[in-house]
DNA sequence: AATCTTTTGACTAGTATTAGACAAAAGATA
DNA sequence: TATCTTTTGTCTAATACTAGTCAAAAGATT
């Protein structure tokens, strides 16, 4: 089986990597902020463009850009170049999908299960789950590109290792990259969910705010901060875990991590059902005091301006250390909106420095459900099209391409 | 007077950028560094090194590395292919240096002012400063490649503007970089002291260090944030200023912010001097509180460990919310050494999660004197050798080579 | 002193890239 | 419909870059 030219110029494509991570990234829409970009001859550009396009990676969009003669042609990556696939794995469900790559979601399916049964099993059934929707992919979609997973507990993302002591009983130290990695032979990126959650917020509804928090206000609360456009993920991957920082309040409760007075122990789901059952309206999960909250429940309602209050706390000094010009509050909690918020608002306002208010935005999430499967997808197709990994990608393709272009002969 | 062609190639010249940058940043000391950063081949990056090299931008160090056979030759930025222009701008003193490229100080001044006579007076005396220095360059130094000024007042550092409403009247809005942009025809770059300061304490300490924080405890208190090896200056500039967090304590002492129980107006050097004065034991600058301290006055030991506690406080939040490796302790009141830290180290220790804490250091800065200005120097270093301006630096010295050499004729 | 090892420079033929010019494409405008 | 404007593709000669080879350099090893 000899191998044979390509219709597309093979150097041509295995040198556009840095013209398909402008594409991907969103950075360069039409072939003059290629040239700009790039500074190369338009020439080049346009070989390599396609190239790109011959191997069905790139697409020009149906809209064109006026622009008073010739419209311009904008260009995108083509979804359907490739699949990748991701994983949410909760405390309770494991939440699996196939997106293509506008992380879109081809096929999903959940599962209920154990986390207790330890990350050996767990990975077990995400790879068998994987398998299953892979054969539920629309034909003619291209190769698996990456996978993601989001995990309920920090991360060491360049290692792909969960770091911790964490409620994860057996998973601290498991080399989930590694274990994945080799099974697939596709780069592997494990990302805890909250920062996955960011990750969705900020690329997909505030993609041109370059320094924002993300808070999460579910069961638990944690965040997850972008500076310089960028992740925060600190020394270890524990950034941004505001949960347990103390509130002074008259009588500090008592925290699931053992100390009194965190934040979460006050204004987390587990905490106000925790109050709410104790007033005797019976609550277990976060869920049920939006429900309360819904039905206007008064000890609700205030329960919750309370915990905005708290929250507040928090954010104040996070507005002081990080002066981000947006924060965004998620989580189930977050649907009690400005009966949460305008407690947040409040101590914000009051306590900076105007400096850093001025121009700052206090906003609910729009986004629902499960954004943390959608976050690793994006994160998986930020860090695949990057210049260190856009050669393996292309390799890839083009390897694919002329075994494909051998068996047809 | 026509051109003639120069010694080196200027095409290989003008096309080194990213070797420059290579060298000037310490990313690589050896050639072979420079071909794998590259993937130049190795006939090219030996091209375009000589071109540096004859430049005089980059030479040999005179020591090699032993590699078995013939020893591999270092590669360095020329210290003295160029010179910088920097200036501290303090609230009494204006400190001036010229300094090579390797942010050795060449030659320095200390001027005393008054900042309130507005930014027209004083970056005029600075610019009169600068002339003055430059007069002083030893013979041979290569022409000024930028210019770096620090001020005691938040920045936006992408405009080189002055914000804020703060302490110095008449700077709100100030286009410094404008102004002396066009004076001195180079880049000029202008940020907050402690923002420098820790740029210093990173780059000449903890060059390895991709997460650190720098907490300056002098008249008053604020914090530098290296976050992925860059600073983190939040949208506008703000990020780090906590020296207005609210710290619980039983009688909140009034701040000079207007607010009550600032960290700053418990432990900041003013807040200090004020305490020892109450008490009978006069003081107003935080020199005057370190020399109480270092004649062992019980008093002072007690403030110093108090104020430990409340810094603690804060950092303690730092920690939880930007997971650092590392922690730097400067300013005059760091002289108190372990007085204060002790005081830090308990809180974090006690109220952080082990994640957080298990390998985090906390120690004193070994800096003294006024290092913000060489922080000036390094931040303008790494600025000026960076992809996006290595090019306008070429451009000078080829151009400064080729005038130079139609003179000879 | 002879040998080894690795760095470094230089040569070659072949390949990739560039600048600049020309023409075709395609919607806007008159 | 004819003209205008800007985008896009393609051509060519000149230039830049590469891989691979050979040889010289320089300290370590024997």
């Amino acid at each position: 089986m000899k191998r044979t030219p390509v219709a597309w110029d093979s150097t041509a494509l295995l040198n556009a990597g840095e013209l398909l991570t402008l594409i991907a990234r969103g950075n360069a829409k039409t072939r003059s902020d290629l040239i700009e970009a790039t500074r190369l001859s338009r020439m080049t550009m346009s070989q390599r463009l396609s190239a790109l396009m011959g191997a069905g990676l790139v697409e020009e969009t149906p809209q064109t850009l006026p622009s008073g003669g010739r419209p311009t042609r904008q260009l995108r990556l083509s979804p359907a170049a490739g699949h990748l696939l991701v994983a949410n794995i909760g405390e309770t469900h494991l939440h699996l999908a196939a997106t293509d790559l506008t992380a879109s979601v081809l096929a999903e399916r959940t599962i209920p299960f154990d986390i207790g049964n330890g990350p050996d099993v767990v990975l077990g059934m995400i790879s068998e789950g994987f398998t299953a929707l892979a054969a539920l992919l629309p034909p003619g979609t291209g190769p698996l590109f990456g996978i993601g997973l989001s995990l309920p507990t920090p991360v060491d993302f360049a290692a792909g290792v969960v770091v911790g002591p964490s409620v994860l009983y057996g998973w601290d130290g498991f080399e989930i990259r590694t274990r994945l990695g080799a099974r697939y032979g596709v780069p592997v990126y494990v990302e805890n969910d909250v920062n996955l959650m960011t990750i969705f917020e900020h690329r997909h509804n505030y993609a041109d705010v370059d320094d924002m928090i993300f808070i999460k206000v579910g069961t638990g609360i944690g965040s997850g901060i972008v500076s310089n456009g960028r992740i925060l993920r600190g020394a270890k991957g524990a950034a941004g875990d505001i949960g347990h920082i103390g509130i002074k309040s008259k009588h500090p409760p008592l925290c699931r991590c053992g100390k009194f007075g965190c934040l979460e122990a006050l204004a987390g789901g587990w905490a106000l059902a925790r109050d709410l059952t104790t007033a005797g309206l019976p609550a277990t999960t976060a869920r049920d005091v939006i429900e309360l909250f819904n039905r206007q429940t008064p000890l609700a309602l205030m329960l919750l301006r309370q915990a905005g209050r708290n929250v507040g706390e928090v954010v104040c000094e996070l507005v002081s250390v990080l002066n981000p010009a947006m924060i965004v509050v998620g989580g189930t909690i977050s649907q009690a909106g400005d009966t949460l918020l305008d407690g947040v608002r409040e101590l914000v306002y009051q306590r900076c420095l105007p400096l850093a208010t001025s121009d700052l935005k206090i906003v609910v999430s729009k986004a629902h459900e499960d954004t943390a499967i959608l976050g690793a997808a994006l994160l998986v197709l930020d860090s695949i099209f990057d210049m260190s990994e856009i050669d393996g990608v292309l390799n890839r393709v083009a390897l694919e391409a002329s075994t494909l272009a051998t068996q047809e002969i």
